[in-house]
DNA sequence: AAGCGATGTTGACGTCGTCCACTTTAGCCT
DNA sequence: AGGCTAAAGTGGACGACGTCAACATCGCTT
């Protein structure tokens, strides 16, 4: 028999979907090594194709990383989707997708990084327009938990005042935000009570600081990491 | 006269400071670029020495960045004592520091993302010691705020209970960490309303959504940017 | 005055993103 | 059916980068 006609060929000259086995395959690095600096050379090797082909589907490594933005984004508003599913209320659905919104971010930080860590938003002001849909989607989510939230009197509102929904939002997501990233940066911690801190920081946000303070678990640290002592001092001069 | 001796020699041998140079010289790029990704040999180049000059100081260059991301703590902390010290109140003082934070990182987005952009946060968990303490520094100006509003009877505490201290210095930073980094994403904007915007959610944060609702400015956008319109769609499967 | 350690230089290596010319292949048009 | 074209993949090249090693120059201390 011929070599490589009837035997199933491991490699055959066109890979058939090497766009999404690159996509892949930087999710794949992304999740394994928890770090942005991968090489585009890395994921062809990976996908057992030449380090040019990935060109052939992706302008540049600005461009690839627009696309696994992308996908961060959709499985980000999956998860949040499949959270508030489960749940009936306003104030649990809110909680749902606070606590998936945050733990999305924990589970993969470097995507989570990648995603919101302005490695895109560049000089050209924009960010590519398949992550910008990708983003506007995920925002419609938070838009729907919070006027759910509004028609359910968990919030003060006629339904009809978009500009105070819009402040809800803000609020709801900037809150979410922060807290996700101070987790990821370990600037708070542990990462093991983030749904926990989620419900407290929600809970908070809903009452207001003025009115009562939230509960936080005990064994929660903010600031930088407790553990080595005597760090040293710094000058800042000029 | 001989040619370097007596003329005022514009490159001796030894630069005198090029720790700071380099990280002045990594600043500026900073600044002008907004870019993460300058390169160590440009520092060089604008500090005036050899490519490899930089090695006497810094171990690498996460190194380097440890050092200018500890700059940019400070620089950051030393606007917030700045802005709170013109005011009396514990509410003023408050709002005076929620600004000079989002000011901080929206006036240079680079720099805000360097710190708190996990470049330094890498695989081995920890940050660098001298960005750690300079990151220390900083958030004792946010318990400081804090307490004293508590003192001040602007939150319900008993000074004594540093849990509760603790869950309104966290939602307080998360809060602000995540306007700011929105805004830096240009995930909300416009940016020019920084100012009304982190007031407006620090009075939400203070009442509490259950309560009232800010007000958000008219203009203001939340999730990607208007603009172009007839985004392209997406397709996730798998 | 000597020398030693800190500081700076030169050259090299491997890797990276990207450009170019070339090859292979699938699918369409007569 | 058969050939053409354009998409998809290959291989080599280039300049820039981070880093290492060997060497050069200088200021301080004894």
């Amino acid at each position: 028999m011929t070599k490589a006609t009837t035997t199933a060929d491991p490699r055959p000259y066109h890979h058939g979907d090497l766009h999404r086995a690159i996509v892949g395959a930087a999710l794949d690095v992304l999740s394994e090594s928890q770090s942005i600096e991968f090489s585009l050379r890395e994921l062809a090797r990976r996908a057992g194709v030449s380090h040019n082909a990935p060109y052939k589907h992706f302008a540049d490594k600005r461009d690839l990383l627009a696309a696994v933005s992308a996908v961060g984004f959709e499985l980000l508003a999956k998860q949040m989707t499949d959270a508030t599913k489960e749940h009936d209320s306003p104030r649990e659905r809110l909680a749902a997708m606070a606590r998936a919104y945050v733990r999305g971010g924990v589970n993969n930080p470097a995507l989570y990084r990648l995603m919101f860590g302005g490695y895109l938003t560049g000089q050209d002001d924009g960010r590519p327009a398949i992550e910008r849909t990708a983003a506007e989607n995920m925002k419609a989510l938070l838009v729907d938990a919070i006027s759910d939230g509004a028609l359910g009197r968990l919030i003060p509102t006629a339904a009809a005042n978009s500009r105070e929904i819009d402040g809800a939002i803000l609020i709801f997501w900037s809150q979410m935000h922060g807290l996700t990233l101070l987790l990821v940066d370990r600037l708070v911690g542990p990462r093991e009570k983030m749904d926990e801190l989620s419900e407290s920081v929600l809970q908070g946000m809903l009452n207001g600081l003025a009115n009562s303070i939230p509960v936080i678990p005990p064994g929660v640290w903010i600031g930088p990491p407790p553990g080595d002592s005597n760090l040293p001092s710094l000058a800042l001069k000029g």
